[in-house]
DNA sequence: ACAAATTTAGACAGGCTTGTCCAATTCGTC
DNA sequence: GACGAATTGGACAAGCCTGTCTAAATTTGT
């Protein structure tokens, strides 16, 4: 296990204070110096932790928004499918649990350094989910009228039964993820689908 | 400030490691042997601060319940009303922030103490909310399988869009809550809406 | 095989924190 | 005012952690 990774557990488990060198070092099977040589101090360690769990985060999550179904056959099926894909590889993962956790317990201490994060992630995200409604509501299968907030209750619906777990830094299992999955997209079809009149195209259209 | 009050502060900034006894006397005006004379050591101050929380936001969670309406005149407005209210004086508010922060950061180190607020929390609101809910279907207002599941998506729904706000430890303003509860709840009547059929009252009894 | 660079173990100083002890002071109550 | 209880400030030991230093061992490149 390499040194950002051994540290990004232990500040995980222990937080920012109770994280001790000696046992990230221990953990990364070096010795402590080496952990000095390579970064600095202890809050440096921790800034090069923040900034590669962003970066592959990041990179998960723009991999799986590309898998988004653009032309579905089967809009349910794909949309569940694509919201146990997102939970899977970038939400209940160990970056997606360990930078979930380094926000909630530092993001103030750090300010600009989650700033960053803010905009290089949820931001873009967002924005690249959003897009790929309104391209699905373009193509008349949703009617939606703001292509943002229907992005953001999407995740928040297809998570909303794994909020508990993901709060006490639990990782839910593979059914309780389809279940919630199954779940929030029934919802949010029901919400967001293609009403009977063909106005769904002049909306999208509206807003584009 | 009282020094569970004062406790909670300081624990919530600094993390349980980099809380600071001297710090929590100094911000509760009283000196350090005073601290120590009413909870013994840290840790045991520790879950003095979080049985406080959890018993706080829990009174104040079955209060905001309480006054869910059961008897709409306008759904629509109600229930943006209600989801307003669930997050001014019971999320937003101060006992809400400090209490779910501490249950990230410190959940995995006290699973007994964060298991018994999850079955007095959690477990019961949801399931108090599910039955006002499930109330209203069966009065004909909503058209709802699952009294839970809609329950937890009602939440989910109306703080989609203060996730982040809340994962940095912010405090949205009145005009961003307002909006998120609107929209949330907008697509919640969406999905929910009693359909045109009178089946609404059949589900509901078949369910009951 | 050899030289340079890196890693290691361990010692070490300095600082900070917890928890205790105690004498002096203040407070509440009669 | 007087007496018991609680509070205070400060000193204190013990332990832990960070970050540095050094000399030896190991790895790497050529």
């Amino acid at each position: 296990m390499s040194v950002v990774d051994a540290a990004a557990s232990v500040f995980c488990r222990e937080g920012y204070a109770g994280a001790n060198i000696d046992l990230i070092a221990a953990e990364a099977g070096v010795s402590r110096q080496t952990v000095y040589n390579h970064h600095g101090d202890k809050e440096n360690l921790f800034v090069a932790v923040v900034r590669d769990l962003t970066e592959r985060c990041n990179a998960g999550i723009f991999a799986t928004i590309a898998s988004f179904p653009d032309q579905p056959t089967d809009l349910e099926a794909d949309l569940i499918a694509f919201a146990v894909r997102m939970n899977r590889n970038c939400i209940c993962n160990r970056d997606g649990r360990f930078l979930r956790k380094l926000i909630q317990a530092e993001g103030e201490r750090y300010p600009e350094l989650f700033a960053e994060w803010r905009e290089r992630g949820p931001g873009r995200t967002w924005s690249a989910l959003a897009a790929r409604f309104a391209r699905l509501a373009f193509a008349g299968h949703l009617s939606i009228g703001d292509p943002d907030v229907a992005a953001r209750q999407f995740l928040a619906l297809v998570n909303a039964e794994l909020q508990i777990t993901f709060m006490l830094g639990g990782t839910p299992t593979e059914e309780e993820v389809l279940r919630s999955a199954t779940n929030g997209v029934r919802t949010f079809l029901s919400a967001f689908a293609r009403k009977k009149s063909p106005a769904g195209k002049q909306a999208a259209l509206i807003h584009a």
